[in-house]
DNA sequence: CTGAATGCAAAGACTTTGCATCAGC
DNA sequence: GCTGATGCAAAGTCTTTGCATTCAG
């Protein structure tokens, strides 16, 4: 099936940013998109997003901002660490994670699709900041 | 410090429920507390959440339901597997997400404050029912 | 022609906030 | 009296939805 036009600019959107930073909420990708394609409006892009998640298309997160954040699905799963103190965001490649994943699902025969982790804490510089160990 | 009313009856709340399955939404809460405290408003039980969270006492995840659940923080961590198609629940005990966690904060010097995992994805019986593998 | 995608406007749900009041120390 | 907790009402965001229109096959 032929994507949409709002398909495809979402997707040159992702394109455009490295694949490990590229999480946007709706509201981003709206204004994102709006100056290309002016007479969008902001259902379209919910409505988008929400068909591209279903079609495998991008996978939808929490990173605690109040909003839900998309990305686009590769090949290459990658997750991150939000520190609450901050805000900052670092991406971790982790075989452990999708280990970890096959096993959940073998134990509990439940097929796991979430494929982008993200795990709240403190960063390095937080922690020495307020709490030199 | 002692804690206040509300706080009380919310953690009473989960008391009341097996620690496993008491993960509520702050409407859910507000509901609870509402009979045995008919003056409370919806903004105490927000503010109080959001007290109790800092202090450690209780945890926020998104369990994809379109508003945060909270749950009390107690010894034992768990987490949850929700299926997407019929938004079954499943509970599960895993040390190996803690080995995870802990492997992750030592290779990325991040402290990791999540405590409960929330994985989404297909249940056995749906699977069975759509695609049967 | 028919089903999918879109625009528009409105509504719905969750959550936060400003301000006044109240309670405890 | 001061600080934190609460009530109340209003607003702010994010998101969904009903309906009419347009687009593609």
């Amino acid at each position: 099936m032929k994507s949409s036009s709002v398909e495809q600019l979402i997707l040159d959107l992702y394109a455009q940013h490295s694949t490990e930073e590229a999480h946007f909420t709706a509201q981003e990708v709206y204004h994102h998109i709006k100056p290309r394609l002016p007479s969008v409006n902001q259902s379209t892009i919910y409505r988008a997003l929400e068909r591209m998640t279903r079609a495998g298309k991008v996978s939808v997160s929490d990173m605690g901002l109040g909003a839900a954040v998309y990305e686009a699905v590769g090949n290459e799963h990658h997750h991150h660490l939000v520190c609450q103190e901050c805000g900052r965001v670092q991406t971790i490649k982790d075989e452990s994670v999708g280990r970890l994943f096959r096993q959940i699902e073998r134990e509990n025969n439940f097929e796991v699709l979430t494929n982008h982790l993200v795990l709240f804490g403190r960063c390095h510089a937080c922690r020495s900041k307020s709490d030199p160990d």
